[in-house]
DNA sequence: CTGTATCCGCATGGATACTG
DNA sequence: CAGTATCCATGCGGATACAG
């Protein structure tokens, strides 16, 4: 169900800190959680198969991340009591469809993403460093 | 626009520094640039009256976060040489083009985070993690 | 295999003082 | 009014060691 309550920040209205934006943002804005629902776009996926896809990730910020998504509803993890125990990780109903707004980022992102280097260099106004060199005084 | 299948992240492809789910999360994901782009919503706005749609941000963050925004070429800022000097912000047509990604994503935030604190309850509450309270096949 | 526990560097961002 | 500069608390996230 959706409220039709216009509490939008989109819309100029003011910050609170249970607003929807910067709740949803303290959920996907760290450095894992996109990446984690991307890895479990197609059903059951181990640990360690996990760790394989994401590529960079500790084992320590996996776990922390799933368990956030889990507690959030967004991921289900089930334990299969075997001797060398087995633990599978799937999207629920709502992480999947968390995807669609994701997708819609991502794909604003790589429309853009060229448009935003050009800019960064006219404004760092370097004329020549290749895009994504990033330069700290 | 363009065709966007390339890496996509969300389709399981591998974590790259330079993905664009990761560039994106990078620009959005912190605390304060989506408030500002909502804030940004009208047209022209002063510095100061930015401070005040946006409580709590701190006269820092405000500066720069405009200043990551003028950059990536999403504000545009304008100088008014008064007496007074008066500086104000719009959105850019790029920067417009990224209220609707965010939209739909805050959206999907407040069509589930009545859901999203209802697993929290039973995930906190449960003795376990596993709750299985919001979802099942 | 799938975690948990601990230490710790570093970036984020808040508070404050100062400037043009 | 619209910044810039500086100090500093907090916490994210990496590395490592250990456990069920």
């Amino acid at each position: 169900m959706v409220t039709t309550r216009s509490e939008s920040v989109l819309d100029g209205n003011p910050y609170r800190a249970d607003c929807p934006s910067r709740r949803i943002l303290d959920r996907i804005g760290d450095r894992w959680t996109v990446l984690i629902v991307g890895a479990l776009h197609d059903g059951d996926v181990r640990f360690s198969e996990l760790r394989r896809r994401i590529e960079g990730i500790s084992q320590k910020m996996l776990t922390q991340t799933l368990r956030g998504l889990e507690r959030d509803g967004l991921v289900r993890r089930t334990v299969h009591p075997e001797v060398p125990v087995r633990v599978e990780y799937s999207l629920t109903e709502a992480g999947r469809t968390l995807r669609e707004p994701l997708r819609a980022l991502e794909e604003w992102s790589i429309a853009h993403l060229g448009d935003v280097s050009v800019s960064q260099d006219a404004y760092d106004g370097a004329d020549g460093p290749p895009p994504a060199a990033a330069e700290r005084p």
